[in-house]
DNA sequence: AGATGCTCTGGAAGCGTTTCCATGGCTCAT
DNA sequence: ATGAGCCATGGAAACGCTTCCAGAGCATCT
């Protein structure tokens, strides 16, 4: 059908073994067997059968990405930082989204990608000691991205220090009654992150000397409306909190709407902070933790290309910093 | 170094073609040796090798999305809508992300799928006809997505017939004089959204024997920065418009951030009204024109999976509906 | 002059599958 | 009983490439 290898040599008046040579910028070819033999190629329009290469050099030159819930804006971020360093390699990008724990479980037993990528980058997935163990013994380098694994190099921003920012920035604010609204602290899929904010509310209020108030915590679910209910039910308590601390910027969103049904105005009669630093953020005017959610993909892709490229695979931990942008959500406590 | 299907096949004690028609499902094996050489695949973990495999039956198994802009919410909806399809078949995917007309003019030049996707998804990029001829040459199925071209199956939405909508919508609500925020009418990477909401625009003001003023029209970029200039510029004018219809949301977020920096209120002192109905859009109120992206997404998938595996290549048009969402944004002229 | 070593080249093996073809053992109708 | 036909099976070719190996040609050294 396609042209083959054969027939650029026939062509060409020259072997095989001189045309792949060619194709593979070997040294030892004859400026004008190479200039020949790339003349034909173009008159051909002949491209390489990418499966026969692959089959005998075993490199696939692709990549995957096992990221959960493709849309939500943190990964498309992550996602936009991975595909910006792919895209100027040799690599291509295979994504895998992981909606459900089955799911997760099923891609970590049948490994999709065995075999047909080179490399994983792994995103806010936990690994369990098995899988990683699997992919070791399939000698797939992978990285983790704002997740981690002892032996695996993984990228990550400090959760628990950006959440004490956070609240450390409402108590010198002067707020004392400081609500935590967040998604699960033991998900199915088992992220972390809202566990680790926590443990980063909690410990601002201890080294302040401020009382842990079991009613001010509000572990739900990671989205808006949770961010909406929660807030109308700390709204509810016989002593509201004066400020909100929600564990990412989308439940901020949600609080926010909320206060608005209310007809309270975020900043005046409700302090909130979220964490993030979505787009949208400052369109809203909300304080919140900016992550370097863009960056962190670049760095995981350039790890894993540097374990591709130079076979470099320690298992390094990089901690990207996090800060605190003020904005009018977070205006001091009138009162 | 991993198993192949001579070791299984030794293993078993059969020959390694019986071993392939387990692996392949034929029917003409009998039980207990299937049970036999299942369990030996089994034992070892072996997993056929992929290349191996693409080599002699020429099928990847993979198809490719080429979309610009990864990040924008419009192609994350529709990126989502692909992805929830193609995860329910045997084909992964495959994402090449084109941000820039050079990186365009070299992906359709090269053709990097080639070879590595049984099939295309090209979203929103506009195809010139030596490009279709080349696809086509490469014997490769390709499905249009907010784009379309005569010869490929298409999956557009009505973009004429949304504006006119939009714009009818604010001419009910009493404006006379409205104002038209969008990106380039010939961009770079020859979208027509904007040339198509134009002319959506400019139909219902005729319909309704308006007049068109060319001041009320600021054509610019698609992003949120020009929808706040741009509405700065027409609140300038000796006689500012009433309303603002804005080519989609980010737009009018920018327009109405501009509205608030000058202190006036979306919806009473300005009608905005925008196309897309992101996320977004409910949390602030805006009207705005809702366009099924994940819709779209998935229909282009479905399509593209319908060619490959039913070989059905006619090319159909498929044109999504779409409806107007009212918010607050646009309430009834005051005056 | 002959040996040595280098550069360029082509033939052929081999990568791990699928699939064609041949074979041997059955069953079944004659 | 015997040939036709079917089923399960194995061997081997083929897919299109990379790479090992060997050889030819030439320059350089002894």
């Amino acid at each position: 059908m396609a042209y083959t290898i054969k027939d650029v040599a026939k062509r060409a008046g020259v072997g095989i073994a001189t045309v792949s040579r060619v194709l593979n910028e070997s040294p030892n070819v004859l400026p004008e067997t190479r200039a020949r033999v790339l003349a034909v190629i173009d008159e051909l329009g002949y491209r390489p059968n990418h499966a026969a290469r692959q089959l005998v050099t075993a490199k696939t030159n692709a990549i995957a990405i096992i990221l959960p819930f493709l849309t939500r804006p943190f990964f498309i971020e992550v996602l936009r930082g991975i595909e910006a360093v792919v895209a100027n390699s040799e690599y291509q990008l295979i994504i895998f989204n992981v909606d459900s724990p089955e799911q997760r479980t099923r891609y970590f037993n049948t490994l999709p990608f065995l075999g047909r990528t080179d490399g994983l980058l792994i995103v806010s997935l936990p690994l369990a000691q098995p899988e990683i163990k699997r992919l070791q013994a399939a000698n797939l380098p992978a990285v983790m991205i704002d997740t981690q694994a002892a032996n695996l190099p993984s990228v990550v921003v400090d959760n628990v220090g950006g959440a004490f920012k956070a609240v450390e920035h409402l108590i010198s604010q002067g707020h004392q009654r400081i609500g935590f609204v967040s998604g699960q602290l033991e998900p199915d899929l088992g992220f972390t992150v809202n566990r680790d904010r926590r443990r980063g509310y909690e410990a601002a209020l201890t080294a302040h000397h401020l009382p842990l108030q079991p009613e001010y915590l509000r572990p739900g679910f990671d989205w808006r409306d949770w961010g909406h209910q929660a807030a109308l039910e700390l709204l509810a308590l016989p002593e509201p909190p004066s400020a909100i601390f929600a564990a990412n910027d989308d439940l901020a969103f949600g609080v926010i709407d909320a206060l608005r049904e209310r007809g309270l105005k975020t900043g005046e009669d409700m302090a909130v902070v979220g964490y993030d630093d979505l787009e949208m953020a400052q369109l809203v005017g909300l304080t919140t933790i900016h992550q370097p959610m863009e960056q962190m993909g670049r760095k995981g892709a350039e790890v894993l290309l540097a374990a591709l490229n130079e076979g470099t695979r320690r298992p390094t931990l990089y901690t990207l910093p996090v800060n605190l942008i003020e904005r009018a959500s977070s205006s001091k406590l009138s009162q």
